[in-house]
DNA sequence: GCCAACGTTGGC
DNA sequence: GCCAACGTTGGC
């Protein structure tokens, strides 16, 4: 099983959003990135876990854990016309998009800040991708070390 | 609002 | 294939 880092703007769909979702489910759609694409489509898989990281925001961090219930398939808002993530270079015969189904597991006891991760950005989190500078991915993997040792920071 | 860092685009 | 210009991300 693999761990990941998936960021939102809680501005664009939040913790909340999540939690008052049917089924608390959601797919991660209209990420336009081919790096992330490529590990949603090709890495990421049903049962594995991620982080749900607030951006852009008055206290950017990790607001919850979230499971993917779906394999990757393709972003259905990149064939929406109406859709603000369209994306004519999109076919149906060729998606360029792809997206993963996420289900809450529960919200983290306190938020896990971006400052409190920074200060272990040289020892227990040395190497965590989201600390990189410049890192923009919206979505990084995790490795196992690195997911448990945030989990002791709640 | 600023700006560093990075990705994408398009001319050549 | 190079690379400058442009757009976006995201912390501060």
């Amino acid at each position: 099983m693999n761990h990941w880092l998936l960021k939102s703007e809680p501005s664009v769909f939040s913790i909340d959003s999540l939690e008052s979702a049917s089924r608390k489910t959601t797919a991660w759609e209209g990420v336009r990135n081919f790096q992330a694409r490529n590990m949603m489509r090709d890495t990421m898989r049903k049962g594995d876990l991620a982080f749900f990281y607030h951006s852009s925001c008055a206290e950017p961090g990790i607001a919850g854990i979230v499971e993917v219930v779906r394999d990757g398939y393709p972003d259905p808002t990149a064939a929406d016309k109406k859709s603000e993530y369209y994306d004519a270079k999109s076919t149906v015969i060729k998606p360029l998009w792809y997206c993963v189904d996420v289900k809450l597991v529960r919200r983290t006891r306190t938020l896990i800040s971006l400052a409190k991760l920074r200060e272990h950005s040289t020892d227990h989190l040395d190497g965590l991708l989201l600390l990189r500078r410049g890192s923009r991915l919206s979505v990084t993997p995790v490795d196992k070390q690195h997911w448990d040792f945030i989990l002791t920071l709640e």
